[in-house]
DNA sequence: TTGAACGTTCAGAATTTTCTGAAAGAATAA
DNA sequence: TTATTCTTTCAGAAAATTCTGAACGTTCAA
């Protein structure tokens, strides 16, 4: 693997997008890089390529290795230990939102239910308690709604995708068909 | 406004949150507090509360209202600035995805287009622009279907997200009835 | 025109996060 | 056993981010 100014480009912008999904600059460097090389890479190489110290490089693996974002890889032989994606994009995709649902969006719904269960201490806190169960309300609807989008296969997951806005036609026109029913029962 | 342990807690939690959605401690204890306050609140209020600089504050707002998320109000004979929440929930929500998209999406696209166009030197550069050009189609796909959600009527939105999974039986659906006509052509 | 009450800015301080490299651990072969 | 080659850990160093508060700008009333 080189670094030619090609990948240097990729793997840079990727290290500052990378704190925006969750984790620092290095591991987002250490995560592209190993997505462009069609050979799995061995930790001193990730740490000459990025010019970061070894340690480092562990860290960052240990991390991805939580997020199961990379796999170890033995080579016969050889006693380093190889590192690649798993995975197609989506999955990795996929991964991360599972991750940082699990990681962000499952406490702040639980800290939002025991602060709706609370009794309001006048009337201040009650407009706040208000406002908390909209917030409440739309993140719930937003993160099972995602959740139950990845249970669904690939193929049907790009038809949505390829609707667009015209899933609206696609509502009316069931719900014009379906005549009393409602489909939100379907689900 | 009191800072009860109530609202407290709803307002540092969001401050951890804040930097994951894009901005800092800081600014995400000002958004709370302007969320769950009914009345509008000064700046020394908000610093106050929060136990931070005026200063502090004046950058936190400034933040804030170039993510279109603050509004200025003027009661009549004060000469101060209060601040509030613009909007729903649901369009607070919506303005967060849009200047996300703006300021992470579109340049990452738009750095993965300028590789895609680029000659490949070696084998090498070209697995890493195969990769990029997947990247590049997944976000691309992902950014595009959310902003036609985002256009979506609210009760059709509603609907959609209520459905979950069950999208997949009104796809199928779809498909049975149209007959030949591809769904993804309505779009 | 002065002073009071507000808002803004930004250099440097404080804090938080990240990184390094030395030490220690683990596997293997001789 | 010892030497070799790899990995991991973590205390302290380095870097990045955030915050403070003083200086300055603006508006307005007297």
């Amino acid at each position: 693997m080189q670094m030619t100014p090609m990948i240097e480009s990729f793997v840079y912008h990727f290290g500052e997008m990378g704190s925006r999904w969750g984790f620092n600059r290095t591991v987002g460097q250490i995560y592209a890089l190993l997505v462009i090389s069609e050979q799995p890479l061995c930790a001193n190489e990730i740490g000459d390529l990025l010019g970061i110290s070894r340690g480092n490089v562990s860290m960052g693996l240990k991390e991805l290795g939580s997020w199961q974002l990379v796999q170890v890889q033995h080579k016969p032989g050889e006693r380093r230990e190889f590192y690649h994606t798993r995975g197609s994009i989506w999955d990795m995709a996929n991964r991360v939102f599972e991750e940082r649902r699990k990681r962000e969006m499952d406490p702040t719904l639980t800290l939002l239910r025991d602060i709706m269960m609370d009794e309001a201490a006048n009337p201040e806190e009650a407009f706040a308690q208000q406002r908390i169960t909209e917030i409440h309300d739309l993140l719930e609807n937003i993160t099972e709604w995602t959740q139950s989008l990845q249970s669904l296969s690939p193929e049907k997951l790009n038809t949505l995708m390829k609707l667009g806005s015209g899933v609206g036609k696609v509502l009316e026109f069931t719900d014009k068909f379906l005549g009393k029913k409602d489909p939100a029962k379907q689900a």
